[in-house]
DNA sequence: TTTTTAGAATTACATTTGTGATAGATTTAT
DNA sequence: ATAAATCTATCACAAATGTAATTCTAAAAA
């Protein structure tokens, strides 16, 4: 376990994949990733690196290993989300609600969306 | 111009930096980076990069260039941000909010100052 | 118990990204 | 006009990432 923070390209679509799954072999994994499919030892050699990276781990299963992800996709959203935060909205979640809500990029009805999902949150 | 959509590292860096400054020669861009600061070619060859993606671009002045942003960084952070809601909140900023909106991440306090700029923004 | 076979580990190589030295060009000072 | 200074362009190389063949290992079949 070292590194967390930041995963490349090819890590991310691993553990998009095992988010999905919950646990999987490296043989599923490719099952449901999407075209052009890697070839085992590519998929094989991401993994170590997750597990290296602490995202994933595995049991034994026979002669095959089932991977798992050991960081949450929720988890992994927050950290990606904060990180577009600090680049691009001055670090605050208000600051991106609040350049959405401009733009035009949210109609009406979305807006009253938002609004009554942060009210129920209130509680 | 051509490819658009992502910036590696690098080429954050110093779009940030250009963001920031609006307009500025190469120097200057190093001025304001953080250390360790890249040397003058590195920078260039980040620039050379950005044009091609159609980021960039300058004009000449004395025997020097002018860069400025061809893409605001609003423009560029509504496609990281939307890229970030495809991966990891079904591509609806709802489900961003939704996500924050749980998980503790916001006080009430924010909350209310949430719901009054999506009221404002209903205007 | 040997052989076969499926999967993991190792190794090699390709591509992309990052970094900067050196060469070339042009403006400004002498 | 020539030299010096200051910038850009080109080129080379290093590091990180992506891809997969080959080798090794162990389980299952014969």
């Amino acid at each position: 376990m070292r590194n967390k923070q930041t995963l490349t390209k090819g890590e991310e679509e691993v553990m998009q994949a095992l988010w999905t799954l919950g646990k999987a072999t490296g043989k599923e994994i490719i099952a449901i990733m999407s075209e052009p499919k890697p070839k085992y030892t590519t998929v094989a050699t991401f993994l170590k690196i997750l597990q290296s990276k602490g995202y994933v781990s595995y049991e034994s299963e026979g002669k095959s290993y089932i991977y798992y992800p050991t960081i949450s996709k929720e988890e992994h959203a927050k950290l990606a989300t904060t990180e577009l935060l600090n680049s691009y909205f001055g670090g605050s979640f208000r600051g991106m609600v609040s350049f959405f809500a401009q733009n035009e990029n949210l109609s009406v009805g979305e807006i009253d969306e938002l609004l009554d999902i942060l009210e129920q949150s209130k509680k």
